[in-house]
DNA sequence: GTAACCTGCAACCGGACGGTTGCGGACATC
DNA sequence: GATGTCCGCAACCGTCCGGTTGCAGGTTAC
């Protein structure tokens, strides 16, 4: 009797995002692009930390690399939370169907891009 | 550099939906309330670690214990899920606004509850 | 070419977490 | 009141995960 359809999608980005540094680093990176050694410096971690929470990120969908010579940006690609809202859409459809039609509205520009 | 205000209060929520146990448990109980052993009949595991995980998404905010007798119920509680839709909304911001207004449109509805 | 800097890989460590088992207590039923 | 059933607590175990360190490979700059 399973209440929310199949498998999901957003499975890899909820725990991504339950990490509080990967959520700080998304953070940072939907501000401004950055290096792992930049974000290291702002925070009380290695560098390779760094790395490390970037990679579950990135697996996630979340970010992208874009190597310029020597280092290496990462960037924000968002658009993979809207998985995560229409997860919570279904479940919390129940209780309140404005979440749906607000996910409709999601899919709906999604489907735009 | 804080691109994102503050402490979050939607920290919880993304760690209690992590793990694909509780997105399952939270989504059954979206579907109707049961107890704990309820649960574990339709789970691989064990009442204890069914107890467990709904004492996780009941530390998030997301479940409500109700008593009657000798067994316990649980239903969910889905405003927490605001949090963290907020949260991703200020992410995604820079990158589509859509998701502010969503969000803001939740934020509506939660004050009129 | 050499020095400085950043990335990438691998090994390692400690703690948190998911899961189990066992047992005692409370409530309902007979 | 005895029995079955459900909850709650505690101890225990293995694994995964966040973090560190060390070192090798590129790349830029001097």
């Amino acid at each position: 009797m399973a209440a929310v359809s199949g498998n999901d999608p957003a499975g890899p980005v909820f725990e991504a995002l339950a990490d509080p540094v990967r959520r700080r680093l998304l953070s940072e990176l939907s501000a401004s692009p950055a290096t792992a050694t930049e974000l290291a410096a702002e925070l009380p971690i290695s560098r390779q930390a760094v790395v490390k929470h970037l990679a579950s990120l990135s697996q996630a969908g979340l970010l992208e690399r874009e190597r310029s010579g020597r280092d290496v940006r990462y960037r924000v690609t968002p658009e993979p939370l809207t998985h995560a809202v229409g997860w919570m859409a279904q479940v919390g459809g129940q209780w309140d169907e404005r979440l749906e039609r607000l996910h409709d509205a999601l899919r709906a520009q999604d489907a735009g891009l």
